[in-house]
DNA sequence: GTTCATTAATTCATTATCTGAATAAATAAG
DNA sequence: CTTATTTATTCAGATAATGAATTAATGAAC
């Protein structure tokens, strides 16, 4: 961003950012773009210089944790994706303890493999409901035990701050940096994969809730004696929509293998997708009413949120053209249009790297605050 | 409050807070505590001299528009309620010219019974989805217009400015004001009465959607093929908890006679649920269902947002005693019990008379924003 | 090519805002 | 009556932000 966009943004003089820029400029925090590397000016007048975060001052490795399988990102103080990873590797047979030395031996040996040696943090994202102040992951439907001290245990072994939050908390953020549109306003961002979660952002910053954490949103009852949820309850919308929910009825539907893993991979999802597209009534079926309950999902958020954007997002986006005939007439059936129209429905078809990019963000940002905090001592 | 309450509450130094209210208390706009109105200072150290706003800077009308009633209220600049008046007037039937006509009459008779001719703003709450920013009501069940510009037709016809409030979301401010606990982290306010609305705080602000309005949670569909409501959907929240659905069940039950006015009235109500106190099992039930919606309701408001507290308020409450046990059963069986546990479940008996005192507090902190920008010139 | 218009960035004196420290004021406790 | 304690004020000094003027770098026009 160049000096005068920055002062715009935040409203200040372009005086006032010159001033502040010039000492981080002069430290090494950040660095004025190379002449060469804009292209021609198509507006006269002198060229806008950007500024980007330099990109030595450390990294950070992001990192998902799901029910059978872990994402690991490199990403520099520039915020360049240096190296990624994916792991399959079950997580949920695990005690607490031994859980957070698999996450510190795997951050290490990823650390180890991409020669990062300036790792400044750590950012994790999880199912559940997590406090991101004090980095407690309060309950988890991969987790057996509760109030589990996650940042802390793994900060201890791996000497370096740690921040954990939500994954669909992350992935909002994620969409929400990748689009200036979803930093105005309010936007809730459904996530449908291996679960269902919601993130929900005000002027681009998540919502927090009573222990800073997010929406438990998946686990609202839609209806009184549906299937059963991991939660314990019966008739959550992740029930109908998350891929486990999908697999388990199709393997009652047609005696399909149950998955490997504990979790149905990619593969399986799109075999079940595909066979669906190819006309299985009764596979068919089960999108269609998975489309209802998205619908009704969202139609709950229009009308208590009021967003000005809704985010559907996930692996779950795969079957979006199996779901949208009755996601459309759910919605419609049920929200009062005036108030329908206000929120724009956008679908962003997005795989499990933006939630690694989101913890990643957040981290960085961490930092930033840190180095500002650092300057001004 | 005293000087030293301010800093400490706004962050600021005893010395800043000194020199800003020194000018203020000059110009009039603040009045010092009177020494003789202290009561013996119960801690030792030189006293706090509380500020109050001066009294004789202005009033405003605050009013509110059911159905088929008008609750009117006149509140001096230092907060003391003037005057108050309760008039029964149907308004449904009303075109918009004529609904805003009467208002106007309303107001300006209201005004000259109780000799106020100081009033220097109206605020106005309203059933329905507002949009506080342009003063439009972009939907009510009340209206049969849509984007209704009623503060610019009213500010039209008194010539004063008028700020227009959804009634759930002036209800939750008013108590918000009340209870200093519900003006830090995240208070949902759930009315119940003529209809079921939400109004959300968080940190003591109102919470705005997308067109500068509050959420139609009310109308959030429930079950798939309930009830009928007001906004032609079936199974909405209202549908079961308004006063006008319970009334509506109770004819059908026993036969008793249809409402005078279009909705009934305190007494009609009061008349339900005293029969089903002595325990007609018939309108029990009726009772039962409503407590199991509730609970339902406010479990999806703890899933989606996760708030501090949640307060069950409006002339609703008048049978909570009949809702709770359904309530409770509702509440626990369907969220998780981390979550649960987070949200303190407040219940405040109020009455419609908290309605005005929402819109005329809103009302008087737009003045006060006025009267700094005034001094600022 | 030279000049002009246009936009970006910087310099610097000025202004507004807030604060710490010292002080005065008002009370309760001993 | 003295001392401890808390509140409020005064005032010089620190800090941050800004407007106006200036310099810089480019495209467009001739």
């Amino acid at each position: 961003m160049a000096r005068v966009e920055i002062g715009q943004h935040i409203g200040m003089s372009p005086a006032s950012v010159s001033e502040l820029t010039a000492s981080l400029v002069d430290e090494g925090i950040l660095v004025v773009e190379d002449a060469a590397d804009q292209g021609p000016g198509l507006i006269r007048g002198r060229p806008k210089v950007r500024l980007f975060f330099a990109d030595s001052l450390g990294s950070v490795i992001g990192i998902w944790t799901g029910f059978n399988r872990i994402e690991l990102r490199l990403v520099d103080s520039a915020g360049r994706n240096r190296a990624s990873r994916h792991i399959e590797r079950p997580l949920r047979s695990l005690e607490a303890n031994e859980l957070m030395d698999v996450l510190a031996e795997t951050i290490t040996a990823f650390a180890g493999e991409t020669g990062a040696t300036d790792v400044k943090a750590i950012g994790l994202a999880c199912q559940g409901y997590v406090d991101t102040r004090d980095g407690v992951v309060a309950w988890s439907p991969v987790l057996g035990t509760r109030d589990l001290p996650l940042a802390a245990g793994l900060s201890e072994r791996l000497d370096k701050p740690v921040l954990i939050e939500n994954d669909a908390s992350a992935m909002a953020f994620a969409i929400a940096q990748r689009n200036p549109d979803f930093r105005s306003g309010r936007t809730a961002c459904l996530m449908v994969g291996d679960g269902v979660g919601m993130g929900f952002l005000i002027q681009g910053e998540l919502y927090r809730g009573a222990r800073f954490g997010g929406s438990e949103f998946g686990h609202v009852r839609l209806r009184r004696s549906g299937p059963q949820c991991r939660c314990g309850g019966r008739g959550c919308i992740e029930a109908y929509l998350a891929d486990y929910a999908l697999h388990r009825d199709a393997q009652l539907i047609d005696h399909r293998p149950a998955p490997t893993l504990l979790l149905p991979g990619e593969e399986a999802m799109n075999g079940i997708v595909e066979q669906a597209r190819a006309g299985d009534p009764a596979l068919l079926h089960l999108f269609q009413e998975a489309g209802e309950v998205l619908g009704d999902s969202v139609a709950i958020l229009i009308q208590t949120l009021e967003p000005d954007h809704i985010v559907i997002c996930g692996p779950g986006t795969r079957a979006m053209d199996l779901l949208r005939p009755s996601f459309e007439a759910a919605l419609e059936s049920q929200t009062i249009p005036e108030l329908r129209a206000l929120a724009a429905i956008h679908v962003v078809e997005s795989s499990l790297d933006l939630l690694t990019e989101g913890v990643v963000m957040q981290a960085l940002r961490e930092l930033d605050l840190d180095l500002a905090r650092l300057k001004a001592a």
